[in-house]
RNA sequence: GCCCGGGUGGCGAAAUGGUAUACGCACAACACUUAAAAUGUUGCGCCGCAAGGCUUGCGAGUUCGAGUCUCGCCCCGGGCACCA
């Protein structure tokens, strides 16, 4: 009977659904689970690629060899079936894409169920289905009620000509990929999820990096996640701003407001912060906080406390009424008066204040502006109790400065309100992991977003210039900003400086958008010696370099004196000028010892023409220093050597002969500059060698190592990474920890996706206006699922069709009642995927989105496999989701036996993380070695495939191609190969023992003959193989064997039944409708998947004969045959005996001797 | 530019520091056949008639011994991209 590969596997198929074969119980034993699951696939309109088997048959080999070792194996699928394809055909088409997505949902099942997988079908879920998508929006509001959702003003990519926002990946080099429209920037409300939080064991950034220590999971990915949460460990140093206002020592004096004392709202921390400058500071209690009136508190304050021209005045919401009144009836004139919340009038809306009465609200503006040498006027956008009018009024008669700024809570109430401590101390706070470095910070850079920059408008003397570039600036794209931004552009702060606080000096402040607003502080001190981007900025405009770490080579030796030198590189062509000491045989830079006060460019140039002869020249560049110590051998001195590079150019070949003294000892030699590297790399010239690379290439003197300081005052001589931390200290910086990891954008402005579950009133809005309340509501839980409507045009116009669809907007406020609008945007169909792997463990329960005890049956997954390309944004979101479920106690991890693993060992898993092990498929390619595409017409068809060879071939091959995370191409020839093979084990039965029926039904022969005890040894050669192959994910080497036992029972020709059913038990999980099928034919009523795994015997594995391999001096000469039990004398014995082997022996003397048990034995002669 | 992978026959690939090229494809010969296909058996890295020599991207190093470890370079694939 030929081997009929499409009635056996519609037969088994059909059994496998009939019996329930793979339903997982979820009554099981903790150690006898194993949840091992596939990413769930987008079902497109193209249907299965042959890239989906590859990962799916990886994890059904696992999983039947699992359930055959005796496990209750979770084994799931299901479709992400919400996405942008789906939508975008809609509006192509006109088909919806509930319809469409159900059409290929259906393709998709047929497809991967004719592969034979056994996936639990009772499991199966759906993201577009609103029995899951309720769920999905009940995870929202879990993170909104704990501040994990929130929104906020962002900027997106918008295309104008589609009306729609795009995605990253949907913009092509600036442009719409669909109509190819220039993407602008836009700013939008967008929800997110805060991913950058904390959460009740710690912060998530923190979490998800320390946690993948011990996950097992492929390195590149883990290293792709380490990048992209990006911690960087350093210091936040504190630059004071100089501006005309500041130039000597002030005073300060706060007054606090209505109802308020000296230790209210930011108080405390403002006069700390201040006093921390060395500044004095009076904060006094006014009298009567809570029914004050004008006469006592101004009273108070001009009464008990000095003002002198050095005095800076500042007042709080009343208290800035209680200033304006002191300042109008001040003797003396104070340098400045700083209003932050200022009462200009007591009215709120209509309604007037406590203190209405007993204030006079009028004020002598004259009279104050001539009594403050500057105002400033700090105005709250979000401001309830004083208007921003009310600013803007002050501003108008008082003239000075008026900054209108978010501050962190409404009115200026929040416990730190770094707007104001600006305002009087105006700072630039900056991030850098190298502290060290500060006295070569020789500017500063904000971006052109900083909050700094616009308080300090009135003090920047090129202010029309500044906002040009900040305009600029905020219309780029961030494409054009990171991509087209090659030549760094910024523009300098005129009018004010910054003191760098290592060494006091000034140093400039420039504006520049290579400094990110989004990192960090948004402001940089600049280090143009030690960091690449500063000097290619400080080259540009022309800034100071100044070198405050240089290499250090060798340690300083016992009385070595320092001594400067300077030294030349000339370069013509890839030659290099040097001049060789024939003294000493040593190749020399020309250069020499700089004198106490000596200028080093003219020791240079006077040292290099008196070595060289070459006097018509000029330094090009100067390339740094390095420090030497060497002992200088043919005088035995110890050298400390602090050597000065620099680039000179030979303008024209005038020559006036060497100086008298060195013309018996120096020759001028041009050498090729690989050959003058190697001279310097060792000996006394140790490191002058990089200057060669160094002087051609873009980034001259710019280093970047660890070395020994210069230039950096009491630091000098320290190494770079013991000053690191004296620096810090020294000027109060802070330690700090900074991420690249943004919060995760969820918005999306489409149909095709979970709605946001937030409803939107104007009435509560309007109730609550002016007190920094919001108008969103969420929607109540048992209101969900917010259903998706389907009368609804999908047509891009600028805003999600749901906004559109008057049934879906419209609703009424779970708060008030009234009138009210639903968001209508989705969610990113990535949070559909972040928590996917819970609702299998309960896919139909009505109550939860999963049950705590199913959960905690199934949960972790043992083992995910995907393809890489999910290697950062899946994978950590669906991780975050989960580490926040179980903050959120939705999640109970199995913490007694974790905590327990955890006592035991120190590489026990965290029991907030979803997934252990990781495994990646890779893509398969097209037999071209090209990427699958329609377009360029290599796309194999899984369906044809499987159609002519069968779904066992098909699993079978392309567990064979390679290693399952290589991108490897689809050989059609090489699929034949395999076909084969399954040919030659449907034909195995051929070589089956009679003696061995069933039916007879007899004991197992005592003594193997020969013959079968070759297969005997074979077949346990298999299984070890194969099961070992299986755990390690090595499938194709697992297949090799199959193929090496086959071709051996061929070649014996002879196999027992009991060896054949061993066989098939094997080969189940691989190929498991040809195993059934011959295990029914060999008299079998149950399923093959009821069996267990075979245990091999190792004792079998052992070969009588082992071959070694003889070497002589380290080269196979021959091999030997010997009992398997040999010993060492015994195998040196045969082999010096053997005719190849005696050749290269005689007449030598064996030195030494080599053994390998098992392996080969070497002999060393001489 | 930076960070990961990876370079082994004509091709897909295999090799705890221990006989490089297992297994499969392609190719060749033979058997079966009137013939072809299928199947089976055998051969198959390169140079050489042979003895023998050479061979894991290139160059050095460690070692009795290197595809495997170390350093430098070249090429291919992937990720990040002004992250201070």
């Amino acid at each position: 009977m030929p081997y009929n590969h499409k009635t056996i596997e519609k037969k088994w198929q059909e059994r496998w659904a009939k019996e329930g074969a793979f339903v997982a119980a979820d009554k099981v034993k903790p150690n006898k689970k194993k949840y091992i699951l596939d990413m769930f696939p987008y079902p497109s309109g193209a249907g299965l690629h042959v890239g989906h088997p590859e990962g799916y048959t990886a994890t059904d080999i696992y999983s039947r060899y699992l359930r055959m070792k005796g496990y209750q194996v979770l084994h799931p699928m299901g479709w992400d079936a919400f996405g942008l394809p789906a939508e975008n055909y809609a509006i192509k088409s006109g088909v919806h894409p509930k319809e469409s997505t159900d059409n290929n949902i259906k393709t998709f099942t047929r497809q991967i169920k004719s592969l034979g997988f056994s996936y639990d079908w009772t499991r199966e879920v759906n993201t577009s289905s609103p029995d899951y998508y309720k769920w999905t929006q009940w995870l929202f509001l879990q993170l909104y009620k704990h501040g994990l959702a929130y929104k906020k003003a962002a900027p997106v990519n918008w295309c104008a000509d589609c009306q729609t926002v795009l995605a990253n990946e949907q913009v092509v080099a600036g442009a719409c990929e669909r109509c190819h429209n220039k993407v602008v920037q836009k700013n939008l409300e967008q929800w997110f999820f805060k991913i950058t939080g904390s959460g009740k064991h710690g912060s998530y950034p923190e979490r998800l990096l320390s946690n993948l220590e011990k996950l097992d999971w492929p390195e590149p990915i883990k290293t792709m996640q380490r990048n992209w949460i990006g911690r960087s460990e350093g210091v936040e140093i504190e630059f004071r701003v100089q501006s005309s206002e500041f130039r000597d020592k002030v005073d300060f004096v706060l007054l606090h407001g209505f109802n308020g004392d000296s230790q209210g709202v930011f108080f405390p921390w403002l006069k700390g912060e201040i006093e921390k400058r060395g500044f004095k500071v009076v904060a006094p209690d006014l009298p009567n906080p809570e029914q004050p009136t004008e006469e006592e508190q101004v009273g108070y304050v001009l009464k008990n406390i000095q003002f002198d021209e050095n005095t800076i005045l500042f007042g709080h919401s009343l208290g800035a009424a209680v200033a304006l009144k002191v300042a109008e009836k001040l003797k003396t004139k104070i340098r400045g008066l700083v209003l932050a919340g200022g009462f200009s009038s007591p009215k709120f809306k209509d309604k007037s204040r406590p203190f209405h009465n007993t204030f006079n609200w009028e004020f002598d503006f004259e009279k104050i502006k001539k009594s403050a040498g500057f105002i400033k006027i700090l105005s709250d956008r979000n401001d309830y109790a004083v208007r921003i009018e009310q600013g803007k009024f002050l501003h108008e008669n008082l003239g000075g400065e008026l900054i209108e700024t978010e501050s962190q809570e409404p009115h200026f109430t929040a416990n730190q309100e770094p707007v104001i401590l600006n305002s009087l101390v105006p700072s630039i706070k900056v991030f850098t992991t190298r502290p060290d470095t500060l006295f070569g910070a020789t500017y500063m850079v904000l971006a052109p977003e900083h909050a700094l920059v616009r308080e300090l408008k009135n003090q920047i003397e090129n202010w029309s210039e500044v906002e040009k570039y900040i305009k600029k600036a905020a219309a780029k794209t961030q494409l054009e900003r990171t991509d087209l931004a090659k030549e760094k552009t910024g523009v300098e702060l005129k009018g004010v400086k910054a003191i760098n606080p290592g060494n006091g000096e000034e140093v400039p402040i420039w504006i520049a958008d290579y400094v990110l607003s989004s990192y960090g502080t948004g402001a940089i001190m600049a280090v143009p010696a030690h960091d690449e981007r500063d000097f290619e900025f400080a080259k540009k405009y022309n800034l100071p370099i100044r070198e405050v770490v240089i290499k250090k080579y060798g340690e300083v030796l016992p009385n070595a004196m320092p001594r400067d030198v300077a030294h030349a590189i000339t370069i013509k062509g890839d030659k290099v000028l040097l001049v060789f000491n024939k003294k000493i045989n040593e190749y020399q830079l020309p250069g020499g010892r700089i004198e106490a006060k000596e200028n080093p460019e003219a020791t240079l140039l006077r040292e290099f023409t008196e070595e060289t002869g070459y006097d018509h020249i000029h330094i090009e560049e100067y390339l740094g220093q390095i420090e030497q110590n060497y002992n200088f051998a043919p005088e035995n001195v110890n050298n400390h050597r602090l050597c000065k590079v620099y680039k000179v150019k030979i303008l024209d070949d005038h020559n006036i002969g060497l100086a008298e003294s060195d013309k018996d000892k120096l020759e001028v030699v041009w050498v090729d500059a690989a050959e003058a590297i190697q001279h310097f790399a060792r000996g006394s010239w140790k490191g002058t060698e990089e200057f060669i690379t160094r002087s051609g290439g873009k980034y001259g003197l710019c280093y970047f190592g660890n070395g020994v300081m210069i230039n950096s005052g009491e630091f000098n001589g320290l190494s770079n990474e013991e000053a690191k931390w004296k620096i810090t200290k020294k000027v109060g910086g802070q330690k700090a920890i900074q991420y690249k990891l943004r919060d995760w954008l969820i918005s999306r402005q489409r149909y095709w996706g979970a709605p946001i579950p937030i409803i939107y009133c104007d009435k509560c809005a309007r109730l609550r206006q002016g007190f920094g309340g919001q108008s969103e509501h969420p929607v109540p839980e048992e209101d969900l699922p917010v259903v998706l409507p389907t009368d609804v045009d999908f047509r891009p116009k600028g805003e999600s069709p749901l906004a559109r669809s008057k049934s879906f907007h419209k609703v009424k406020c779970p708060k008030c009642g009234s009138a009210a609008r639903r968001e209508s945007d989705t969610m990113d169909t990535f949070v559909d995927s972040s928590w996917y792997f819970l609702r299998y463990t309960d896919p139909k329960n009505k109550k939860e989105f999963a049950g705590k005890d199913k959960i905690k049956t199934w949960l972790p997954v043992d083992t995910y496999v995907g393809g890489a390309e999910h290697a950062v944004l899946h994978l950590m979101y669906a991780r975050f989701i989960y580490m926040a479920l179980c903050d959120l106690g939705f999640i109970e991890t199995k913490i007694k036996r974790v905590a327990l693993q955890k006592a035991l060992s120190k590489n026990s898993t965290p029991n907030d993380e979803p997934f252990l092990s990781l495994r990646n498929q890779g893509l398969i390619l097209g037999p071209d070695g090209q990427k699958m595409s329609k377009s360029r017409g290599n796309v194999i068809n899984p369906d044809e495939v499987i159609e002519q060879f069968g779904a066992d071939t098909m699993r079978l091959y392309e567990m064979f191609m390679g290693p399952l995370e290589d991108a490897k191409p689809w050989d059609t020839n090489g699929i034949v190969g395999v076909r084969r093979f399954l040919e030659r084990v449907w034909e195995m039965g051929k070589f089956q023992v009679s003696s061995f029926q069933p039916k007879a039904g007899q004991p197992l022969a005592d003594k193997f003959q020969d013959k079968k005890r070759e297969v005997n040894r074979e077949l346990h050669k298999l299984i070890k193989k194969v099961g070992d192959d299986i755990v390690s994910f090595n499938f194709n080497t697992a297949v090799s064997q199959f193929m090496i036992f086959v071709n051996a029972v061929y070649k014996i020709g002879e196999i027992s039944q009991e060896h054949l059913e061993l066989f098939l038990k094997v080969l189940n999980p691989f190929a498991p409708h040809i195993a059934n099928e011959l295990w029914s034919k060999l008299g079998h009523k149950g399923l093959l998947e009821k069996e267990t795994w075979p245990k091999y015997n190792a004792s079998l594995l052992v070969e009588d004969e082992v071959t070694y391999a003889v070497q002589v001096n380290g080269k196979v000469r021959s091999s030997v045959t010997v009992a398997a039990d040999a010993d060492e004398d015994e195998v040196a014995r045969v082999a010096t005996k053997n005719a190849k082997v005696a050749k290269y022996l005689t007449g030598k003397k064996i030195t030494k001797q080599i053994f390998v048990p098992g392996r080969l034995i070497n002999f060393v002669v001489k």
